[in-house]
RNA sequence: GGGGGCAUAGCUCAGUUGGUUAGAGCGCAUGCUUCACAUGCAUGAGGUCACAGGUUCGAGUCCUGUUGUCCCCACCA
């Protein structure tokens, strides 16, 4: 037997343990015909990224449940990998390139994705180091990121068949443009935030007259490209307005004055400057009116060209400089304060234009259609369910899906056009001459995919598609997808649509939606506000079980969650009292033959503990197929504690300590059965100390990770037995409160006298009363009588015990007790009476309810009646 | 404008298809250096389950409305 340390320190073991399963292969995911898949896609984090309290969360849950489906016996695949994060990885060297006076552009394509290649080599890892030290489980042989060869070529593939069925285009049309990242991005990666800014009235001279119309902006800059003014053609004040010639002012374009159902009346003057380049409300003003697109903007965030004499600036600059010009020209009617929602970039947080670009395109509404029927069929389902609807309210109001970004990390774009004739071509392969006119002067598109364009394929690019490789055979689709409510836009739709359209299958069965993991105040750990916890300081502190504990335990699926230091100490404190429960076992074990429990006499205490234990196996194992992890850990954490701890293992002493050589093979065997079977259902929780308890308990055994979780053995569930032994805890509860009651110190054992049925149970279990009770001696008596005139008693479960006083009691404090007592019990009867009473319930409700409220009713009633004698006697 | 979450003990939160006397952790009070554990043990105080209706024999749980609060999406220039 191995020895255990005295104290429990997870450093000792963590690393070394985790080191273990590594060199053994333990989390190896192996095509098994014999064996059930189960596969769990872990979701790539970005290579930039840092460990946070949100991984962990992820990350954990998913390693619970990946644990716990080994242990049953399934044949697990759980895919890790990492993302290239085109954007946040590009930003994050071009930063560099800055504070070294360098540029990407004067590097050149090929240096900077050689410097790219090099970042990624030397950081990117780091967060792969990070989750080992959580514990995860994962396949790391089979580690991906989306830019390896594999994730590459589904990459191609993808976009070839899109582009094929028309469903990838391109086109020019409002994107949304970061001038400091300098590409266009999704709609889903803009952040639209209230900030405080200005509404500026300018007047614009109708031609040939001295009438004006007024407009107004938030954005003066933007008037460089108007290309009209509309109004409403129900507005009878701009009537005579309409058709009519508008000079620009300090452009001097000539822009008409058109009319549009878009424009509300009741907002602003009514009148408003269109700017189809920079706005896609304009945008679409200026597709049904024929008008001109003049973008001003530069890629920069500069004024262009088309700005005149503002060309050059700043957008912010020429801004100012426009409204002053607008003010000398005493067109500025008034400024106005005035919030509204701006667009930032969830990268950089740069302030968003909308411009006219071109851009490609992934065409939205055929794929989204399937990918929601695939919800309401519940081919995939969504838990908690309600994100389901989220989901539909994406899907159902999308558009189309722009995905060329301006960058050089990620994968290029695979389309080239001919120099000579100009064709657009598109092959599985890179092409060597125009299919057309035969040229050999190709270009390939300058641009990237957005980065989810590959995490979209992630599911069955990892697993080898487009070949039918054993490994997509088998483990593909997938079965539970574990991430955030914010993910689910970018990500989980992304998925589904993309998993249907190339597998035909949707990528995973069930989607394990969780909250945010947010700092003591209820407020989002973020790096600007600094409070974010790093769990690698937890894990250093606490250890990685306890970590992982204090994410779960008491949190409901999909909701928020504060972490607090506290929680990571309570779990702490947990682990310990195991690890000490689990050295008090081993100690008295020490040199003794353990039977199997199948051999023991089993005693009252031992069926009561068992049958507990089957009632959690079953909870336990009930919650965790329906990812209900919160649930599951506290049924567990209570078992542990309470009935294992607290009542087991100090019910289990008298044996222990006592001659019966038997009798305490006997209870060692039940106490290394219990014991050895909550760690195996603790394992998927805190998976380390676990193991390394379980490496110590006697005879031949597998690693923990392989053996079999727990199942629930009716056979082992001695039900009549463990609820009569309830009242034998319950009668050690009676009496240690009435001697707390009494002011009688605990060291001072007391003479019970018991009136009671259930003598065998009493006598049988004597010892344990005695010791847990703090009790000298248990007489049985007829009635109170026998106790002596001045006594205190009280009611249990199992019939009424009555304690001599001494000089110790504290009769008023008794008598006030007793009078409260009895108030409870009156107001139970009167509950159980009334709903007796009511025909409706008698003649409706189960009838199990309805006994058992006549036995409670006769209970309480039986109470008053005892309560009633008792204060009596104390007058 | 649309959608969603939350409101339960002093604090943070659980509460599985409606059904025992509504739970946990932390905190608090009192008492314990009992030979696994003071990272502990025992006992206890503390809740009109936001409010108002409704459905039901029965509602913290389901329905409707109200209030407060947080989030997501859309957006009037």
């Amino acid at each position: 037997m191995k020895e255990m340390k005295t104290t429990y320190d997870p450093k000792d073991f963590e690393d070394r343990i985790y080191a273990d399963w590594l060199a053994k292969g333990s989390f190896r995911a192996v095509v098994d015909p014999e064996k059930v898949p189960f596969t769990v896609m872990m979701p790539p984090p970005n290579i930039t990224g840092q460990l946070h309290m949100g991984h962990a969360m992820d990350e954990t849950m998913q390693d619970i449940v990946v644990r716990f489906k080994r242990m049953q016996g399934y044949s697990v695949l759980w895919q890790p990998g990492t993302d290239h994060a085109s954007l946040a990885t590009e930003h994050k060297i071009v930063e560099k390139l800055r504070e070294e006076g360098t540029t990407k552009e004067s590097l050149g394509r090929e240096a900077f994705l050689r410097r790219a290649w090099a970042w990624k080599e030397q950081y990117g890892g780091k967060i792969v180091e990070q989750l080992k030290k959580l514990g995860c489980s994962c396949d790391w042989d089979r580690l991906a990121f989306t830019m390896d060869e594999q994730c590459s070529r589904a990459v191609r593939e993808a976009f070839f068949r899109l582009y094929r069925k028309g469903l990838i285009y391109r086109g020019n049309r409002i994107i949304n443009w970061c001038p400091d990242c300098k590409t266009a991005l999704s709609d889903e990666e803009v952040a639209y935030s209230e900030d405080a800014g200005h509404f500026w009235y300018f007047k614009y001279p109708v031609e040939g007259s001295d009438g004006s119309v007024t407009i107004a902006t938030t954005r003066p800059e933007t008037m460089l490209g108007d290309t009209a003014v509309a109004v409403n053609p129900k507005d009878a004040r701009y009537r005579e307005l309409v058709g009519k010639t508008l000079v620009l002012p300090i452009v001097g374009r000539k822009i008409p004055v058109v009319a549009d159902e878009y424009v509300d009346m009741a907002f602003g003057t009514g009148a408003v400057k269109i700017t189809p380049a920079h706005d896609p409300n304009d945008f679409a003003v200026g597709l049904r009116h024929s008008l001109p697109v003049i973008r001003i903007l530069n890629d920069d965030g500069t004024v262009n060209e088309f700005g005149g004499k503002y060309a050059g600036l700043d957008r912010y600059e020429a801004r100012k400089r426009i409204v002053a010009e607008m003010e000398a020209l005493g067109l500025l009617v008034k400024t106005e304060a005035h919030t509204h929602n701006v667009g930032h970039c969830h990268r950089c947080n740069a302030v968003i234009e909308p411009l006219v670009s071109k851009q490609w395109f992934v065409k939205m509404e055929p794929l989204a259609k399937p990918a929601i029927d695939a919800v309401m069929k519940n081919k995939t389902k969504f838990t908690p369910d309600r994100f389901a609807k989220i989901y539909y309210n994406w899907l159902e109001n999308i558009r189309d899906w722009c995905i060329s970004r301006q960058l050089w990390w990620g994968h290029r774009i695979p389309v080239w056009y001919c120099a000579d004739c100009g064709e657009v071509i598109c092959e599985r392969e890179d092409p060597e001459a125009c299919p057309v006119c035969g040229s050999k002067r190709l270009e390939q598109d300058e641009d990237c995919l957005d980065t989810w364009f590959s995490s979209a394929l992630w599911p069955f690019s990892t697993l080898g598609w487009p070949d039918e490789t054993k490994e997509f055979g088998y483990f593909y689709p997938t079965d539970v997808l574990v991430t955030g409510y914010d993910i689910i836009p970018f990500w989980v739709m992304r998925m589904m649509f993309s998993g249907i359209e190339h597998t035909d299958k949707v990528p995973f069965r069930d989607v394990l939606i969780h909250g945010l993991v947010r700092d003591e105040q209820g407020r989002k750990m973020s790096k600007s506000l600094g409070n974010g916890i790093d769990p690698l300081e937890v894990i250093e502190k606490y250890g990685a079980d306890s970590l992982r504990l204090s994410l779960i335990t008491g949190v409901a699926p999909g909701n928020d969650t504060r972490f607090t230091e506290t929680k990571a100490e309570a779990s702490r404190n947990f682990i310990n009292k195991i690890w000490n429960a689990s050295r008090f076992v081993l100690m008295n074990a020490e040199g003794v033959e353990i039977p199997d429990i199948r051999d023991v006499r089993l005693q009252p205490a031992d069926r009561w503990i068992i049958s507990r234990l089957q009632a959690a196996i079953r909870e336990v194992t009930l919650s965790l197929q329906k990812y209900d992890l919160g649930i599951a850990a506290d049924n567990l954490i209570d078992f542990v504690r309470s009935d294992f701890c607290d009542w087991y293992i100090e019910l289990s002493k008298p044996a222990l300590y006592g001659g019966d050589a038997e009798k305490k093979r006997g209870t060692l065997g039940v106490l290394l059965f219990v014991l050895d079977n909550a760690l195996r259902l603790l394992h998927p929780f805190i998976p380390f100390v676990t193991a390394e308890i379980y490496r110590c308990l006697p005879g031949e055994r597998e690693d923990i990770i392989s053996a079999d979780y727990p199942r629930y053995n009716t056979k082992l569930s001695y039900r009549k037995e463990a609820k009569a032994f309830e009242g034998l805890i319950d009668l050690i509860k009676t009496v240690r409160a009435m001697k707390v009651s009494v002011n009688c110190p605990p060291s001072k054992k007391v003479r019970v006298y018991l009136v009671t049925e259930e003598k065998r149970l009493v006598c049988v279990n004597k010892g344990s009363v005695l010791r847990l009770a703090g009790a000298s001696e248990v007489e049985f008596a007829a009635s109170g009588a026998e106790a002596g005139e001045n006594t205190v008693s009280r009611v249990c479960e199992i019939g009424h015990v009555f304690i001599p006083l001494g000089e110790l009691v504290n009769l008023e404090e008794e008598r006030a007790r007793l009078e409260k007592e009895l108030d409870r019990v009156m107001n139970e009867i009167a509950r159980a009476g009334s709903k007796l009473a009511n025909n409706n319930f008698v003649a409706k409700a189960p009838k199990k309810l309805v006994e058992d409220e006549r036995a409670k009713l006769e209970k309480f009633l039986d109470m008053k009646i005892k309560i009633e004698e008792q204060l009596k006697s104390l007058r």
